[in-house]
DNA sequence: TAAGTGCCGGAC
DNA sequence: AAACGTCCGGCACTTA
């Protein structure tokens, strides 16, 4: 990453500008409490601002840089951002200005007072409420055509190139502004004001958890990486030996994706930042990146793992999910009485579905037909045909079916939730005219999903209302929590799309079990009131 | 050499 | 008629 105090940095960028720059990233010069420059794994509390600093160049620079911004405007509330950035912003020589990830930009100036530089929020979160779908190696895409849409033209080239995870937006600032003032009114077309304005309030919960981090034992974390590649050393693919090959993949893949992790991502406080992104999803859930907390493996794939993310020291964690909440959205939203009257009466959807397979009543049921009866309900939710049923039961849950048996399964499931039916054959019939005209689901919110003409998706349109429900009942929780938790010492620490991990003082333990439980509940309950909500919060040393 | 893309496998 | 989805990241490969 290449950083320079001010002056070096506007001369670099009137340099760099010549070479047509894919980004330039606008960041501050923070130093730690040690008076070393932060960086992104430390603990961005208490830290100090020593000036702004400008890191110029390609792509990955950029990301880096925009950490750095992103840690410092958690440092330091009296921060002038509005002032140190106007030069940048408002007059030359910046020939370009970034706002990667604009949106969280957003939340957190608009948090400040700073108004102006707010508006750039707008045309990242308005590219992923609008729901046209993003390409996560190709999301530029989905502004280019607002852009177009908007202004009528095209911008000139190489003024919005952008490649990364979360929607990130480079752009003349004039061309910029006149965008904004287009898509504000656009948002309010199409309904999208509220949850724009939702999504903008929950930025500073977000903010608080990406500064605040997870503890993590790095030297357990070390010595599981390092069995990892031990015992990949000592496997001999070449034997020919039954499995072999396969743990030899596996390991692989854990070793090329985690080995590092303590190493890189650990700051001192011997605690783990990822970043989050709210609105990087079409769904509306949360993605994560850097490291991605949302894809350590579970305990199946590798022991140990997620036992190595631990409370602090005199604390505990609480960790919460809610119980098969694809199916209680679904349930709603089809809607499905007889699914909701499963939930209602407290019974188990799974045995219903395997009474319905077996021919039998559900106290009759043994384990095997309810394993069978999980993966029916699973699979077929979203679309799944009997024939990859087969192959799915037989993956996830060792299942062996033929097709026969798997075309059966699919019935009984179709006949226990006759309303599940009915809203297949609806998206079905979309599924027809979506090959001529463009197509929108919504979710609960009103987060939009279009389909363009000749590009509808079945699947994809039975899912994202589910998903996105769920999502968004989650970060009312999410937004609700923050505050509650706070009261009793307590703040929330990761969330995993259906499972939130809060860290309470031990004393705290059951009153903070008791709140996460309540307040999730009570959040998903004010968009799905037709059947009840059940999360499941335990206290734990530990993740896993 | 860096960027773009397909495939795969980890999570929920 | 049939169709499980949402993500992120590593590797292998092509392209410019």
């Amino acid at each position: 990453m290449q950083v320079a105090e001010v002056e070096r940095g506007r001369a670099a960028i009137a340099g760099i500008a010549q070479r047509r720059p894919k980004a330039l990233g606008v960041a501050l010069d923070v130093r730690g409490r040690d008076g070393a420059r932060l960086r992104s794994g430390d603990d961005p509390r208490g830290a100090q601002l020593e000036g702004l600093a400008i890191a110029v160049g390609l792509d990955g620079d950029r990301d880096d840089a925009v950490l750095l911004l992103e840690r410092a405007l958690l440092c330091d509330p009296a921060l002038d951002l509005g002032g140190l950035l106007a030069p940048l912003w408002q007059g030359q020589p910046a020939p370009y200005l970034v706002f990667a990830d604009a949106h969280r930009a957003l939340g957190v100036l608009a948090a400040r007072g700073v108004s102006a530089p707010t508006r750039f929020g707008c045309a990242t979160a308005a590219s992923t409420l609008l729901g046209e779908g993003a390409d996560r190696r190709r999301d530029h895409r989905p502004i280019d055509r607002s852009v177009r849409e908007l202004l009528g033209r095209e911008l000139p080239d190489g003024l919005l190139t952008v490649s990364s995870t979360s929607v990130r937006l480079a752009c003349e600032a004039e061309a910029l502004l006149e965008l904004l003032r287009a898509m504000t009114p656009m948002l309010r077309d199409r309904g999208l004001a509220r949850v724009y304005s939702f999504e903008c309030s929950l930025i500073p919960a977000v903010v608080a958890m990406e500064a605040v981090g997870i503890r993590v034992d790095a030297p357990r974390f070390e010595r599981i990486a390092s069995g990892w590649v031990r015992e990949r050393a000592e496997l001999d693919v070449d034997a020919e030996v039954e499995g072999v090959v396969e743990r030899a993949a596996r390991l692989d893949k854990l070793i090329s994706t985690y080995r590092y992790w303590a190493r890189d991502y650990v700051g001192q406080d011997q605690r783990m930042r990822c970043r989050l992104h709210p609105l990087a999803a079409d769904s509306g859930r949360f993605s994560c990146s850097e490291p991605n907390l949302q894809q350590v493996p579970a305990e199946h794939t590798a022991p140990g793992l997620r036992a190595c993310f631990v409370a602090a020291p005199e604390h505990k964690l609480i960790i919460a999910d809610y119980a098969q909440i694809e199916l209680r959205v679904a349930a709603h939203l089809a809607p499905c009485e007889a699914m909701r009257a499963v939930f209602r009466a407290g019974r188990d959807p799974h045995r219903a579905t395997a009474a319905n397979l077996a021919g039998k009543p559900e106290h009759e049921i043994d384990s095997h037909e309810r394993k069978l009866a999980k993966a029916v309900n699973f699979g077929f939710l979203f679309g799944m045909g009997a024939r990859r049923f087969a192959q799915y039961a037989r993956d996830s849950y060792g299942l062996e079916l033929d097709e026969r048996e798997a075309a059966a399964a699919r019935e009984a499931f179709f006949r226990t939730f006759p309303g599940i039916a009915a809203w297949h054959r609806r998206i079905g019939a979309m599924s027809r005219a979506g090959e001529r005209e463009d197509i929108t689901v919504v979710t609960a919110m009103g987060r939009r999903r279009t389909f363009l003409a000749g590009h509808f998706s079945f699947n994809t349109a039975l899912n994202i209302p589910v998903q996105g429900t769920a999502a968004e009942g989650f970060k009312i929780a999410m937004l609700k929590l923050e505050p509650a938790l706070a009261q009793i010492g307590g703040r929330g620490v990761l969330v995993v799309h259906d499972e939130y991990i809060a860290e309470v003082p031990a004393a705290q333990a059951e009153r903070g079990r008791e709140i996460v439980e309540q307040v999730m509940i009570a959040a998903m309950a004010e968009l799905v009131d037709s059947v009840p909500i059940v999360v499941e919060a335990e206290i734990a040393d530990h993740w896993g």
